[in-house]
Parts: C-alpha cells; structure tokens; sequence
DNA sequence: TGTACATCAGTGAACGCGCGTTCACTGATGTAC
DNA sequence: TGTACATCAGTGAACGCGCGTTCACTGATGTAC
C-alpha cells in the first residue's frame, strides 16, 4: 500500500514545480475530511499529502478558509449538477422532477459526504466573504423554488407560500443528507438501504404526507389553505 | 458591565473552594459555544470563563470530550422533557400527539442551538465512551417510535415499516433543527418567523402531504402501502 | 467544645505539540530578441 | 537556434500562539475522638 500517492497526476513527477497543486491541494483536502473531519483539517496535513511544503498552499489559497470555501463552491456546483441530472432523467410531469430534485440532492450528499459537511460547516455560514461560494450555494437552492413554483402553476400542489413550502421540503432532504453526511442512519435501520430510494420515501412523504383518510387530516390540523396559522407563545424565539 | 461574573451562585464568593464549579463549568461551556461554537470551544478557555485555573477542570471532567458528552446527555434529557411538555399540553388524540412529538422536538432545538449543535457534532457521533450519554440519546429518539406506532395502532397512519416512517419525520424535524441552529433560516425566510408555526407546518406536511388530488400522487408515484419500492442503481451506496 | 487529621478541590508551572502564517530564498519555466 | 531575463511556484526555517494534559503542591473542609 503506497501511502501519499498523488491522485492528480501532476504533468511530470519529480520536478521542481508540481504541475497541478492547485486541485492536488483540493483532492489531499477531501482526503484529509474524510479521514478526521473538517473539524480537524490542517493545511500543514494537506500540504503534507501532496508532497509539498507546508507554505506552498499559500501560493493558491488565501488561508485556511479560503481552501475551505473553494471545496464548497465546487460542491455545490457538483450538487446543481446532480439536480440537473435527476430532473433530466425524469420524463414525468412537474411533481415528478419536483421529486426528482430531492433525490439529486440527497444523492450528492450521500456521495460525497465530506464535501457536504464543509458545505453546511458553521464556519462557512457566512459565505459573504466568498461571492462565488456563494452564489453556487444560491444556484443550487434555487432548484427547489423553481420546481414548487412550477407545480403551484399547475396546481399540483396546495398554494402555500412557496418559500414555506420549500422550506419544509429542505428540511426534510437537508435533515436526511446530513444523518447520512454524519453516519447517524444505522442507529435508525441496520438494514443495507438504498439511498435513492429513502430519498424517494421522504419526497412521497412530503408530497402526499402518512396520514390515512384523504385530506381531512388538513383540515383538522389547521393546515389548509387559507386557514389562519396559530402561533402557540410558548418557547420560541 | 462585570466580565466573568459568576452564573451559577457559588455557596460563597472569594474562597479557595469554588462552592459548584462543575456546573459552572458548563454553563461556561454554553457560553463560549454560543459564542465562538463547538469546534472552537478550549478547556482553558472554558477555566477561564469560569474563574478558575486551567487544571481545575480535571477535577470534574476526565477530558474536553467528557465535557461535552456531559452537555449532550444533559441536552437530550431537556429535549425529552421538551417533548413530553408537548405531548401533555395537547389535548388531542393519537395524531395530533405524534406532530407535538416533533414540535417538541423544534422547540427544544430553537431555544438551546448551541447545545442542539454539540449533540449533533461530529465528535459525538460514537458515543459508545458515553453509555449515559447514548441512553439519554436513544430515549429521545424513541418518542418519534413510539408515537408513529400508536397512530398506526388505530389506523390514523400508513401501515409502512415503522422505521422507516420515523426516519422519514426525524429527517423533516432534525432538518430544521439544523437550519435554525446554525442560524441558516435567514437564507430562506428574511420575515420574522414563529418557530413553533414553523414546526406544525412542517408537521403538518408530513401528515398530509403538499400534493393536491387526494391520494392519487400516493399511487402516481409507487409509494402506496404495499407497492414494492423501486431502487434505481444510479449514484448510491 | 477543642484538636488532630484525612480528604480532596483547587493552584500554577510546566510538558510537548501542531497549528496558521510569513519570510527571504531558489530554481524551473517560458518568452523577447 | 541561442541567450538573457522576468516570472512565479515552490522551499525550509522561523514567528508566536494556544492548546490538552500532568505534576507536585496547598489550603479549606468536615469528621472522629
């Protein structure tokens, strides 16, 4: 097992300069997570995997975060291009590709679950620092409004708000990405399962909901339409 | 303004005894995680806030880690005691106390973000160390069960595999825990926003569904009680 | 009530460590002529 | 084609720092007699 191989295959080895330290830097990093977590990500350790010194990733990044927040951005590229994927491959109607951009979604995460966590990481909430991070991070959220809007249109489903609507529907795949992103499902199923199709659980969850007997379950739960919300004073903020 | 004020009324003030140090220690803990979040959150730091010296600490936690599993296990027993808060202020049957289960849940997370993030931090993710700990952990969890097994009992939800039911909502719940806790609403919504409304909407979602048309989008898209789930190939583990 | 003593919660100095970042530098590369 | 030179991606040593944890210790407390 050769250990601190160089997955990018600089254009020569050997030489003086590296060739492509710059995405050897991003794939030592995703290495580097995935072993300790970001929590834990040195860039002395990440220089050290791709075989540089411990200054030559200043040659490319700002700091720390900046390297953080590269790895972001390119993640949530990669996450809209999952979406993309998953709505192309759908030849259903608007409720179907709405589906079908929660699995793309929860597909990404699932598939690369270092990467989502730095994407959601606490130290990267604020993204104003990083106009590029944070317009993908934008982009990829957009899919979701669009696609609600789209359905609303149709009246495919219920004319709620729709920025509430797709609240309710990010959490639910943004709730199941990072129980899988942090490992947690096998406390809820030992059971082998497949991803795609937990994703498409909790989208037929969130469409057509668990309760039996139609829509009166709505109804009694004062969630209709048009019905007032009620706000309990209770410990909220 | 007095720094370093005292949050947890020592016996006495000025001896060389602290008086309930251990508890001073996390409410410290609380404090500094508010401030600068988990992953920053220094032992010193943590005996500083709290008037003491930089070994003290030892005296009562074996390790920073022990700290905070301690912050944990206390967490899950307030989210426990959150939970069945809800369910006694309703007055409701089976169905009405499955979604307090869950607004419960919220509630808990709003109104203690920063502990909400340390239960779910990545360094707590194996909390074998910490029986007490994953006990307290596993009690919490097991209100979702026990809850979506009683409507099931009278027939008030779909007969699915109970786990996965309550994956479905933990996904939803936990989801929007997240978002609050790491402050990532504003994203979403810029209006003020009841978070216990929040809640029962996403609640409300979960029961019945955002789909208009009855049960039809159930049959439409293969999620009926016992139709055979389809599992794609693509992209997943 | 008074004294001797065990207990143990605190002190403060020290350990070794790895970190992010900076610095003056070196040497490979590619281009102008 | 050959040479001079500007560029800039790398080096490696050093900076100052705060960290977790350990150690021998001190002094307040409470109990046995």
């Amino acid at each position: 097992m050769t250990l601190r191989t160089k997955k990018s295959t600089p254009k020569r080895s050997g030489t003086y300069h590296h060739g492509n330290l710059r995405q050897a830097l991003i794939d030592a990093t995703l290495e580097v997570i995935d072993e300790v977590g970001h929590r834990n990500l040195s860039l002395r350790d990440v220089a050290r995997r791709a075989g540089v010194s411990t200054a030559a990733p200043y040659r490319h990044f700002a700091s720390r975060e900046a390297l953080l927040a590269q790895v972001a951005e390119e993640g949530y590229r990669m996450m809209s291009e999952s979406i993309e994927g998953a709505i192309a491959a759908c030849d259903g109607d608007s409720l179907d590709r709405l589906r079908e951009v929660g699995v793309g979604y929860v597909l990404f995460a699932n598939a690369n679950r270092a990467r989502y966590a730095v994407m959601f990481s606490e130290e990267l909430v604020d993204k104003s620092a990083y106009p590029a991070t944070e317009a993908a991070a934008a982009r990829s959220f957009a899919y979701l409004l669009e696609g609600i809007r789209a359905c609303q249109a149709e009246g495919r489903i219920v004319p709620d708000d729709p920025r509430r609507v797709a609240l309710a529907a990010w959490s639910a795949i943004h709730g199941l990405s990072s129980l899988i992103s942090a490992g947690q499902l096998p406390i809820v199923h030992g059971e082998r399962l497949s991803i795609a199709e937990l994703a498409r659980y909790v989208g037929g969850v969130l469409l057509s909901g668990v309760a039996t007997g139609g829509r009166s379950g709505v109804d009694r739960l004062g969630r209709g339409r048009s019905a007032p919300d009620v706000a309990p004073s209770t410990g909220e903020e």
